[in-house]
DNA sequence: CGCTTAAGATAGTAATCAATCACTATCTAT
DNA sequence: ATAGATAGTGATTGATTACTATCTTAAGCG
């Protein structure tokens, strides 16, 4: 006789469980290995009951999504509140994104995925969102440096921002192919020099 | 009466026109949503005649990739004969580099493939060669510059490279995600500057 | 021409997977 | 206590898919 131990969650409770577990098998398989039946077994649960809390299986990833953006924008929230001024703060973005990165292997995962790269896709809709209002913000705190004299005076703002995201995103993409051969923290602190050397003001120096 | 005019070609034409259809296929459609249904359709084939030619459908992405390394290398070797020194080398690099991507839509897609970051894939370790390969050339090319008084003294070359890399592969991807509201070659075109201004000595300015 | 061989056709198989739905167990409010 | 609400079950379905065994026929060669 095996006492199973089922619990009956309230529908809030088994939405965010279903979107918890689709981020950490995401984590180790990739998000499109993930099947329902993965998530219901790894939370004891039907795989038939997966289709009462959410109408689509895309609508699973579109709520880790989000769950990912509400977390990576306190993260960012938090590393800019103790900058000194908008370099300093672009710094510490950038560290605190690399390590919240590290911290979630499902990320880069959620970027590779082919939803995201599919047509229409609300998970493209998303990154769209999310991408735009960042490279904005950093655009921002790029043109406050060159008003401050931290940044040269013919720094494209806007082309700089887009570099900045394609950093992170070009290391994340290095990290994932190459695995545990380059490690994403290591590598990230050494590139972002490189990239602030070219911001900076050289009259100072 | 349907007159089908069916031609019989040899192992070597058909596995070529295979990885044709498969590249083509995989840059409207996205690589892992292409079958080999779709192929054999594409090719007026039955979808059993590809496994004559392929023990597995990877081994066909596998060949796919194996045909982009060789028409890459081509290209970037083109681009860097004519160079004047190894700063320009770089640029010339770059430009070639974004101008192949964006004339092989599928080279993204193979790039966002869940294959090539699945464990122990041969589409990972193959990419692994290219990047690695890329990476020690520009690297030596800045090392070189740095030698010629082109490129600042304290430069960290290995992760000047890295961070060239990453933005080709950044640029990439937003490319993809924002789709036609973002041109890649138009942006690459703002942003590699801004990596140049980091790099270059700014003595003889 | 006739023979060989290899490309391709035909017709599968087995597995996977998202989604559905009738039904049941459990909780809650009255 | 009981009725309504709802989380979860279990079984199924239909579509898709990589891959295969066997048969057919076109191409190339002596």
């Amino acid at each position: 006789m095996q006492t199973e131990i089922r619990k009956r969650l309230s529908a809030e409770e088994r939405q965010e469980e279903i979107v918890r577990v689709a981020i950490e098998l995401a984590a180790e398989r990739g998000v499109d290995s993930v099947t329902t039946q993965d998530m219901a077994e790894q939370m004891h649960v039907t795989q038939g009951a997966i289709f009462r809390h959410f109408p689509t299986k895309d609508d699973i990833w579109v709520a880790a999504m989000q769950w990912v953006r509400q977390r990576l924008m306190q993260v960012l929230g938090k590393a800019a509140a103790g900058a000194e001024n908008p370099l300093d703060c672009i710094e510490r973005m950038f560290h605190a994104h690399i390590a919240f990165i590290h911290k979630h292997p499902a990320i880069p995962r959620l970027l590779f995925s082919e939803h995201l790269h599919q047509r229409n896709s609300k998970l493209k809709q998303l990154i769209q969102e999310i991408m735009s209002g960042y490279e904005a913000k950093i655009a921002a705190l790029l043109e406050e440096a060159k008003q401050q004299g931290l940044a040269h005076t013919d720094l494209d703002t806007k082309y700089a921002a887009i570099l900045y995201i394609g950093m992170i995103q070009g290391l994340v993409m290095q990290a994932s192919i190459f695995g545990e051969k380059r490690l994403l923290v290591a590598s990230a602190a050494q590139v972002f020099p490189v990239f602030l050397y070219g911001i900076r003001s050289k009259k100072n120096d």
